[in-house]
DNA sequence: CGCGCAATATTAGTTATACAAAACGACGGC
DNA sequence: GCCGTCGTTTTGTATAACTAATATTGCGCG
């Protein structure tokens, strides 16, 4: 089992070949526990990176469980033919997302799902890796519907003109691609990411990955169901107007409508 | 400069008397950069957590303001006195919370504002040590307003038996001591936790630490300002009856009232 | 026989050192 | 003067040894 850095989003679940080398095979292999899971691989900047990646989205995806114990950093680390350095700091990337606890003699467990950090950008791109669940995605969304309308309030109270030229130029790029292609579903991410700026309300800036997340999906989800059902463009355009206008009461019926309209799916 | 462990919140910001041993006295001292901060020490269950406090509490606070470079890593550990590899895995809990980002032979950087997780329960912890900026302490008690009808609406709809009895039980403890007691408003902190996981919502959930902050802080505030401005029992006990009544509505009114008396300070 | 206390073994935590990779800047060839 | 290369600096990775914490075990005492 090894895990390298340097290939970015890729093979998603390809088992094919598995380079071996190692002078002769002196690696026990098939460790990282007793856990069947056969996906190795990671992407992510560097070694440490590709380790919590591929830790990270074993335990999201369930394939170690909450309240299950890690093998030995020592057992692990050379299972993932990494350095116990490079393991440990990775384990602390999970340690600060909320996904595992270590302490002496006992080992590193699993904390129950509660204490995940859903919110955490990189929480939601291992979940959204293999197939999420559905009813985490119902979670994500509902908390969009519930946030996005206030947030359209507020930035219709306080945006500038800063913020009205970028959420002009996401909604151009609307217009000017459709949601079935990357540019136009960045755009949409974009036009969000710029009404949620115009709040000028960190807390809400700190959502903003999370919200992203949930539009991403839908308009993903709703894409792979059958062909366009709906432009969406009209329906920001009217929360854009109503930002403009420094209508609030006006920009968050828009929102509101413009996110039930997104639940039909 | 020395850090240490297992000292569980106990001085904030005395400057008193700082242990120098060492042999003779071959410590540089006064180093971690030309940063004027002066103020050692470090709470944290483990070394490393000790050294990301102190750096995570230096950069939120400002000490050490985004676009900033740390200094080494070799310099800045072994001016705190610990290991590089201790520094370097604190250094990665930074790094997952959105605070730095570090590459090879630039440095340990301090990333914009907008790309700190402000949700993470840490973070959190960190903004509200060092008097917390009162522009953000606003921010959060705004998305508070927001999120929190939302939840009463949700957990009105989704409640269970289990989640009955622990509301039951902090308003209870609510009801025994008052909010001036830590007592107190722990059980006030649980009633809106409570709250929270009746949602049922595993993303609502994650933002049981900010909510729970923000309220915590509010109480505070309002206590510090002058004596028990209002009795906080009746409003709770309204948002539990519509709970438990499973009236959404009315749990979301019930919750909007609370949250905008709670704002009048 | 049972209870508590201490030795033990196991696992993460910490330190030290060495080397590898990356990236910016300067130097020199063309 | 421009472009490529080499060098230096800083983080990244590897290794190995030792320390600290703690669950388990087993021994001894009551």
């Amino acid at each position: 089992m090894r895990i390298e850095a340097e290939d970015e989003g890729n093979d998603v679940n390809t088992d094919s070949a598995l380079e071996e080398e190692d002078i002769v095979g002196a690696e026990p292999a098939g460790a990282l526990g007793d856990h069947a899971g056969s996906s190795r691989k990671g992407s992510g900047r560097r070694l440490r990176g590709a380790v919590a990646h591929y830790l990270g989205t074993a335990i999201v995806s369930g394939r170690i469980a909450p309240g299950e114990l890690l093998t030995g950093e020592v057992a692990n680390a050379e299972a993932l033919d990494v350095s116990r350095s490079a393991y440990r700091e990775a384990v602390q990337v999970l340690t600060a997302k909320g996904l595992v606890e270590s302490r002496p003699k006992i080992g590193t467990r699993v904390l129950p799902r509660r204490r995940w950090n859903f919110l955490d950008p990189m929480v939601l791109a291992w979940a959204f890796e293999g197939e999420p669940n559905i009813a985490f995605v119902r979670g994500l969304f509902e908390l969009r519907s519930v946030v996005e309308p206030a947030v359209a309030r507020l930035a219709a109270e306080r945006r500038d003109k800063d913020d009205i030229k970028a959420l002009k130029t996401a909604l151009a790029g609307m217009r000017r691609h459709t949601l079935a292609t990357e540019a136009g579903r960045a755009a949409d991410r974009d036009f969000h990411d710029a009404l949620i700026f115009a709040t000028h309300n960190e807390t809400f800036v700190a959502l903003s990955a999370s919200i992203g997340a949930a539009v991403n999906w839908t308009t993903q989800f709703k894409q792979r169901q059958r062909a366009l059902p709906r432009d969406p463009v009209p329906d920001h355009a009217r929360v854009f107007d109503a930002v403009v206008a420094g209508d609030a009461r006006a920009a968050e019926d828009a929102m509101n409508a413009l996110v039930t309209l997104a639940l039909e799916d």
